[in-house]
DNA sequence: ATGAAAGCGCTAACAA
DNA sequence: TTGTTAGCGCTTTCAT
């Protein structure tokens, strides 16, 4: 296979300069006097030359490239992440490889593969706490974790305030004059899960509601599992007029089941979501949930991941982003119910 | 920066070898006497060496790499095409850099910087016609088109059988006895979307009925313009019992106009939509929908360019996908809706 | 079965 | 401002 492209000894010979030359005109050097560089920019031209990335990264050492690990790609959360951290990554002018990790053992040989092998300089995590995969992370590389806080491990992380936004979506419920409110939750490995439970409890001790721990399911984030909450409720007599589930799959699975059982979403029981994935608005009811915005979470990773590569000084740092609270229908007053339904009128 | 990880030289000094013979190891080559294999092994091990990817890129002339080129990375069909690709890529030892081009532009300076640079073998562009972007494709680089077939590139291609799936989609609305059955099709620019409008006329056709072109609207893919398409219809007066909406985003659009305007689906309007998006069972009504799987259609893409990358004398191809028909709950019989408002029973 | 030499295409350090 | 010399860490080719 011949070499199609030129190499920067090519465009010397033709501009007739030392192969140096070419490397700083290539570079933006100052050094460079103006007639050389337009001649050695004519013989780029002629000859159609491109540099070679990997050559490039041979000389100096390091790849301005970063691996971002994810259980997957397909969740709109993770998708999202990535497609942030991506893009703030190649507007700097580094490059990406992603991979998914469905799990632990997957993600140990992606790291050796990637990192141990200095293909990558950095690392992204996505939920680096949802398996044991953190037991295979490389020491020495800058790292960013996404969706959890380190523990213990000296690196960066962002991720959601996810105790606010507990805290906010179950005042929320509480505004509405609930009082019995059930939570769905995602699986308590993951700080996320944990945290927006400690926030919906937080919330009801200071509204002196002391949480009946029954009311609170273990889901996997899936629909499926939203459903079998609701069931899960039910048969062990559980009252509750209003449900928090920790995303909107599981919100949007629980609403099924409460149809099929008779209950109607809004006026029996409000639920809210945890997302504002795509859609949630075209549900029936349109969904009341935390909205969080991943592909600012992915864009905060790689500039945070970025930093620490340029300035090794750069001190660690977690940041929290917000959430937001998208009030449509899937929640609505207590009172205003009972008053409706025994035909009061405001 | 001091270099954390041993060489091969080292390794060599090491196990009294050369650093010729720790190559042949760690390439498994035949030629090598157990016991220095041995020795060499045990050096590994003490030093923990791991070879350096990017000095054997360099060395032998390739990155086992390839780019992977999609419009956004959040869209639920892309993600899995991508993540498909990955991991077929994985499997057999190569690695994929994903990078999304919102624009011709991006993808031109996408191609310049992974592809020209040759950090990258290969290419793998998702939607190659959205836009003007095909003007921008590299020449003699092995290159796979996710969703349209080639016009005259020699590349190969996965795609869904979307004349087909259009066919079918429009035959189980005829076969439910609908005869007045509107279109919202995909931007027309997008092959995939004149392919299924193709399937659809070609249906009516064979069944006696003569298109009205009024009865398709171009769409955007989203959800909102699935709702301007029903609002379109209604103000130029058209009449239909059934519509086929290009995919399930717009289906649910749709579905949300026509509630709004008092017309109840599927017992008024039956719709179909197309690609049976996550929770696509769990909108009201259950959404009947031509499935594709994007997650096969992204490994056999991957599988096809490693192919050519190998075997160079490997032919073109363009392989086709079918799609399945789900029938949920947004179709219905226009006999038995016709028979039940009548008060007829069977 | 093993080793020595050359080179992949570039950047960095120094010299002129 | 420009050129020369050395690598970067590996694979490949050719000798031994």
């Amino acid at each position: 296979m011949p070499r199609l492209i030129a190499t920067i000894r090519e465009v010397a010979a033709r501009a007739g300069v030392s192969h140096q030359t070419v490397s700083r005109v290539i570079n933006g050097s100052e050094r460079v006097n103006p007639e050389t560089k337009q001649k050695v920019e004519l013989a780029i031209a002629e000859l159609g030359y491109a540099p070679n990335a990997i050559a490039r990264f041979m000389a100096h050492g390091h790849t301005r490239t970063f691996a971002c690990l994810s259980p997957n790609l397909t969740d709109y959360t993770f998708a999202s992440i990535i497609d942030g951290a991506e893009r703030e990554a190649r507007r700097q002018k580094y490059f990406m490889i992603t991979a998914s990790a469905p799990d632990a053992d997957a993600f140990g040989s992606l790291v050796e593969q990637l990192v141990y092998s200095r293909q990558t300089d950095a690392l992204l995590v996505i939920n680096p706490y949802v398996d044991e995969r953190y037991t295979h992370l490389p020491k020495n590389v800058p790292t960013v974790f996404l969706g959890a806080k380190p523990r213990g491990e000296l690196v960066d992380a962002v991720v959601l305030d996810d105790e606010l936004a507990g805290l906010d979506a179950a005042e929320h419920l509480l505004a509405l004059g609930h009082r019995k409110i059930a939570v769905i939750a995602g699986p308590l490995v993951e700080d996320c899960s944990q945290a927006r439970l400690n926030g919906y409890r937080v919330a009801l001790c200071k509204a002196g509601i002391c949480e009946e721990p029954t009311l609170a399911y273990e889901g996997d984030w899936s629909a499926s599992s939203g459903h079998r909450a609701v069931n899960e409720f039910i048969k062990t007599g559980q009252e509750f007029s209003a449900i928090f589930a920790q995303n909107d799959r599981m919100a949007v699975g629980a609403i099924q089941a409460l149809r099929e059982i008779g209950q109607r979403v809004p006026e029996d029981v409000s639920v809210i979501g945890f997302d504002d994935m795509p859609l949630a608005s075209y549900f029936d009811p349109p969904l009341t949930t935390m909205r969080q915005d991943p592909f600012l979470i992915g864009r905060e990773a790689a500039r945070l991941l970025i930093c620490s590569l340029e300035d090794s000084s750069s001190t660690r740092q977690v940041v929290q982003i917000p959430a937001e609270l998208i009030w449509r229908k899937s929640t609505i007053a207590k009172e205003v119910v009972a008053r409706r339904m025994t035909g009061l009128v405001y």
